[in-house]
DNA sequence: ATATTTAATTAGGTAAGCCTAAGAAGATAT
DNA sequence: ATATCTTCTTAGGCTTACCTAATTAAATAT
C-alpha cells in the first residue's frame, strides 16, 4: 500500500504533467512545499517502485500504473469536494484542503457508493472534470478569461485556484462555474478587465486573476 | 497537531480505561497490535506531551487533555460509521474499519456539519453512544445477553465486536441494535443460549458471542 | 526464601520523510 | 573559453514509529 505521502507526490506529478507536459525536481519541490533534495529522493524512490520513469529530455513522467493511481486520487478528491459542498454545505474555498485529506481514506467501495449517492457528478465545485472509474477525463474546449476581447461573453467552466482567500472573493462576485460573464472593456497597457457577471454590476478583474478563470462556449 | 498514530493510541487507552479502569503496557500493545516495547515507548512520549499520566497503582491514565482528544475521536468515529451505513449504505460489518480512517481527517467544522446532516444521532450502528461536543457520553443500564436467564427478554443495545465476520453473521440472524430478543432456554453446563429474535425462528448462541451482545430494558 | 513466570523498560537497529550543506552537471552569459 | 546561474544529486542528520533481544522489576509459586 502506498503511503499518503507517495499518493500526494503522484498527484503532484500528474498535475505538473497536465500543465507542463512533464515534472522536474524543482517544480515538484515547489508544489509539494519541500526542498529540491526531498523531491529528488522521492522521485528516486518512485522510480524504484515503477510508478515514475525518467524521461530522456530532462523530466520525469508517471508510468501507466502511477498515472492510474494519480487519476484515482483526483477522482476521489473531486468526489469528496462535491460531497463536502453539496451535502455538508462546506464552502468551496475550504473544500479543497478538506478533500485533500479525504481522498486518502476512501476505499474503492466507499468511493463507488459516494459517487452513486452524489449522482455520478461530472465536475467538482471548481468546475474541474471528475475522472471516471477508468480514469478517463472529459475534455472540453476552454479558454482563459484573460484571453477574451472586449464585448466577448461566455460561461465560467473552471476556477483554477486552491487558496481560500481568492475563492471567497470570487464567489462573493458571483464568479463561480456556470456563471455568465461578459467582458465590457479592457483597460489599456495590459490592464484589468471590466466584466459583468449575470445581470449584476461590473467588476474590474486583474489579469492574473482573470487567467485563473477558464471559460466555455 | 498529533499524528494519526498518537490519535489511535489515545483512542486505545481510552477504551482500555472504559473497560478496565486503566491501561497497562501489555494490554495496550495487544490492542494496537504492536510489541510491548513499542507501546512502552509511545506511553513515555504521551506522558512527555502531557496526554497521559502514570497512575500509582500500575497503570496509565489519560490527562484531561488526552481524554478530551480521545472522546472527540470516538465521536468522529461513530459519526463516520453512521454516515457510512445510513447515507452510503456500507455494511455495518466494514463500517468500523472504514470509520477508523475517516475519524482522523474530520475537521471541527466538517464534524459539526456531518452531525447536523445526520440529525445529531445518539448512537453508532453498533449501538454505542456518540459523545456530544463536550465529550459527554450518555450512560444507560445495560447487561450482557450471556447473563440472561431462561424466559428473560430484552432489546439489543450494543454489539461489542469489531471484526466483520461475526457482525455479518449476527445481522444475518437479525441480531442488531433494537432487535427484541427472548432467551427460550439455556443449555446446561455453561452451554449455549437458545434465543428467539423478533418473531422468527430460534437460534443457538455460544456464550462467548452472547457476552458481546449488550441488552437494555 | 528462592525460583519461576509475567510485565515493563532499555539498547540497538530499520525505514520513511523531511532537513541543510556541499558538490556535480547543464545551461547561459560575457 | 570562462564565469555564472540554475538544476539536480549526494552526504550526513533528525524525528516518528516500528522491531528484536536483553535486562530489570514485580508478582506468584514452591
Ligand atoms: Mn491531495
Ligand atoms: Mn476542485
Ligand atoms: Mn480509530
Ligand atoms: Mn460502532
Amino acid at each position: 500500500m502506498p503511503s499518503e505521502k507517495v499518493e500526494e507526490y503522484l498527484e503532484g506529478i500528474f498535475k505538473l504533467e497536465c500543465e507542463e507536459g512533464k515534472a522536474n525536481v524543482t517544480r515538484l519541490a515547489e508544489r509539494m512545499k519541500v526542498t529540491a533534495a526531498s523531491a529528488s529522493e522521492m522521485l528516486k524512490r518512485l522510480e524504484k517502485e515503477k510508478l515514475v520513469t525518467h524521461k530522456g529530455d530532462r523530466g520525469h513522467v508517471l508510468t501507466a500504473r502511477g498515472e492510474h493511481m494519480a487519476r484515482t486520487l483526483v477522482r476521489r478528491h473531486r468526489l469528496s469536494e462535491r460531497f463536502l459542498t453539496d451535502v455538508l454545505g462546506i464552502g468551496w474555498d475550504v473544500a479543497h484542503e478538506e478533500a485533500c485529506k479525504f481522498e486518502h481514506v476512501l476505499s474503492p467501495d466507499v468511493e463507488k457508493k459516494l459517487a452513486e449517492m452524489l449522482g455520478n457528478p461530472s465536475t467538482c465545485p471548481h468546475g474541474f472534470p471528475i475522472p471516471d472509474l477508468d480514469g478517463k477525463i472529459a475534455q472540453t474546449e476552454i479558454r482563459r478569461l484573460s484571453s477574451f476581447c472586449a464585448s466577448e461573453r461566455g460561461v465560467i467552466a473552471e476556477v483554477d485556484e486552491e487558496g481560500p482567500e481568492l475563492l471567497q472573493y470570487l464567489s462573493s462576485l458571483g464568479l463561480i462555474p456556470d456563471a455568465r460573464v461578459e467582458v465590457k472593456e479592457i483597460a489599456p497597457f495590459n490592464g484589468p478587465l471590466l466584466v459583468k457577471v449575470g445581470r449584476s454590476a461590473q467588476y474590474a478583474l486583474g489579469r492574473e486573476v482573470a487567467s485563473k478563470i477558464w471559460m466555455k462556449q
